[in-house]
DNA sequence: GTGTTAAAGTAACATCGTTAACTTAACGGG
DNA sequence: CCCGTTAAGTTAACGATGTTACTTTAACAC
């Protein structure tokens, strides 16, 4: 036999720095002007040294678009875990969702790049947004559970989701025609989506 | 002096034909994975003499926008000039947003493509879509005179804005996990909507 | 006809994503 | 100690792309 030479850890740490690596120019530059032999010359490698960790480019966008929804998806699960109540948490989940998007425009950007032939065409993308929906929908069960309320917890995050979405999308891309900050818009923003959600509880 | 050749209409109608060649060729597979040359293929014409009619591919991709934009606040303006109340028109305004984006979602999806650098770079684009959102606007101020209340249209057409365009994204790119149909959710996005528009009069 | 000019075509360029072939270096076994 | 093996990385090359410079074609004014 031969060597091993990189450990699973030492591969994984390359791997993290090619996918932060390529964030960061992808954010300055976007997604299709930036070349694999402009991530490569960052790091100091040749590009094709970087298909020994990702099978192609559209495969580096991927695992930061999971990346960037597993981020999304923790910080959901901390918001529901320190929420004193299910409304609560509801409110600070779509304030963390918010924030999130917000705080981090451009990764935002890219986990919606819809250019992306069939969102079903990258499964661990798909499978990791999926997980953060169902912090969504943990949170919307718990507002059943404690106000005995039957109600459909689904419909409720979806509410929760393209609220949150919605707004954030439409922010990054400079597509709001704020007459205001945008501050001011997001309390409303809120308030309607908890009156919808709460409201819609009866279904 | 020479031959104009062309009139002003055969430039606009060849013009068209691109657009709505590359519209299709788009939505079959995708904007990135089409070339210049695969359209002008389709056209039977040179790939180069299609840069006479626009100044490169981001450019007609740009028109495509545009015309998509202006699509949409076709539609919103019948809805506002055929609706007998402001409350029935902001319903109708949604729904027709929504339908819009469902019936053409390959058309929406490339409206709001994000890896474009910067919605400001193309002022087409831009203007297009504010004129569309000018509708919605519109829309409510006809709602808050008819109610005799005053509030903040801006703010009322962005929670409409918000929430259309919120659900509409997610659904074109595949990303709801609906437990159900996606007509049953369009009715508590409508009824989540209007409540919060009603609601946000007061500000 | 001839010159002029819009419209289209041809040829070429730099760059891109990607593949194939090669080099380098570290480990295990004799 | 050396040698086969194999992971890691490099070099070279391919086909395709967006785009530009240059050339050809064809219709109008005179």
């Amino acid at each position: 036999m031969a060597r091993p030479a990189y450990s699973q850890e030492q591969k994984l740490e390359i791997e993290t720095s090619i996918r932060e690596t390529a964030l960061k120019l992808f954010s300055q530059e976007g997604y299709r002007s930036v070349s694999l032999r402009a991530i490569a010359r960052e790091m100091e490698l040749s590009a094709t040294a970087l298909y020994r960790y990702f099978d192609n480019k559209d495969a580096l966008l991927a695992a930061i678009r999971a990346e960037g929804f597993q981020q999304l998806r923790e910080q959901l699960n901390t918001v529901r875990n320190n929420a004193a109540s299910g409304l609560e948490a509801a409110r600070e989940g779509i304030i963390g969702y918010i924030s999130f998007g917000l705080e981090k425009p451009e990764l935002y950007s890219l986990m919606y790049e819809l250019d992306q032939r069939d969102f079903e065409e990258t499964p661990l993308v798909f499978e990791s947004r999926r997980r953060a929906f169902a912090e969504a929908e943990a949170i919307a069960k718990d507002m059943l559970k404690e106000g005995g309320q039957t109600g459909n917890a689904n419909q409720m995050a979806h509410l929760f989701w393209i609220s949150a979405h919605g707004l954030v999308a439409l922010a990054v891309a400079n597509q709001l025609d704020l007459g205001q900050d945008l501050d001011q818009l997001i309390e409303p923003v809120l308030q309607s989506t908890l009156l919808g959600i709460t409201h819609s509880q009866g279904d």
